[in-house]
DNA sequence: TACGGTGATGTCGCAAGGTGACATCGATGG
DNA sequence: CCATCGATGTCACCTTGCGACATCACCGTA
């Protein structure tokens, strides 16, 4: 075959994501993806630890747009939190929303996606506690905040995504945490 | 083989702990824990969807009582998911703290078990949402309450596995609680 | 132009996960 | 004594993921 072809990564990305929206992820193989690509599934296997890598590439990028967010602010912990995803869903899902919705009713077909994208979560969550632990808060509450920040920011996208929304995400990000106060906040104590 | 050994399913669970305790997750085949317990590896994938369900059999009955305690109470959705999580946490980890110690390490160790424990929990989640729009809840409302409920859960439950902790997981859990409704409370409003 | 190094890719083989199809055994009932 | 049924064993197979090695393009240098 062809060597040398340029984006190797990108292409294997996209051949990815064209073959688990045509037949779903457990229908595709490496092998088929790498084909589509024009690369061998040796080299898929040298760019992403594992199949379903393809599809979450751009984690890396958003943990460190959010924890530059929380670390560029003073504000209570769990106010910086939810700012940050308020900025960083102007500046990440701003476009291509096509795109963000097919790839979320392809993770949302898969079991083993739905995994991944929970431990992507979890050490996105890992690492804004760990930014705001640094900035001299207790472990727990630290913890807390990131949790509960990234909740706030999963029930905002979900309802984003979902068809028929048109609020834009920030907003949603604002108004969800607010009920999330006012759910809380009404809770009389040690139960 | 012998056939029809008793409680095979039972047998495997023991097996598959006492071997990812022995060598890890990833050094034990799924031949070697049907071996232990003297069975194939075919019976194994008949009782278990794959290696790693041999560690989570408790989910389904813990969902169980969950979804009972929260169904029997008509407090605000927060404190009753909170209520019910005490409640669990006095039926199910009251004894064996050893082997809750010993899963918990062996799942510490191993990305993809802690990958099935996040889908797990997320199962969880869904279910007590679900139960709470059965009361009548909004959406949004019932959703943030059980996602909220189960991350207080979650610290609670790290800092009671921590080694040198004595509190129990029922105060920890009101202690969490406490300390998540201090830090969302503070928050101002709409950023 | 020739030469050697370097890094990305292809080729091959293999252990392990996971599954379908079929055989086999034990118990149970007639 | 035989038929049946459910649980288990056996076999074959595909896919994932990885180690080891070969190979090619490119680049600097003489």
């Amino acid at each position: 075959m062809a060597r040398w072809q340029p984006d190797a990564r990108g292409r294997l990305e996209a051949a990815a994501l064209e073959l688990f929206g045509e037949r779903g992820f457990d229908q595709t193989t490496v092998t088929d993806i790498a084909a589509r690509a024009g690369l061998d599934k040796r080299t898929f296997y040298r760019l992403f630890g594992d199949k379903r890598e393809a599809l979450f590439s751009g984690s890396g990028h958003l943990e460190e747009i959010l924890v530059r967010a929380v670390t560029d602010t003073d504000a209570d912990p769990f106010e910086a939190v939810i700012t940050a995803f308020r900025r960083v869903a102007q500046v990440m899902f701003a476009d291509r929303l096509d795109l963000i919705r097919v790839r979320h009713s392809i993770i949302e077909a898969s079991p083993e996606l739905q995994e991944r994208e929970l431990r992507k979560i979890g050490s996105l969550a890992a690492a804004v506690a760990t930014t705001l632990r640094a900035k001299g808060l207790h472990e727990t509450t630290a913890t807390l905040a990131a949790e509960s920040g990234i909740t706030v920011f999963r029930v905002a996208y979900a309802r984003w995504v979902a068809p028929g929304s048109d609020a834009s995400l920030a907003d949603l990000i604002a108004e969800t945490a607010t009920e999330l106060r006012t759910i809380v906040s009404a809770w009389g104590g040690r139960g």
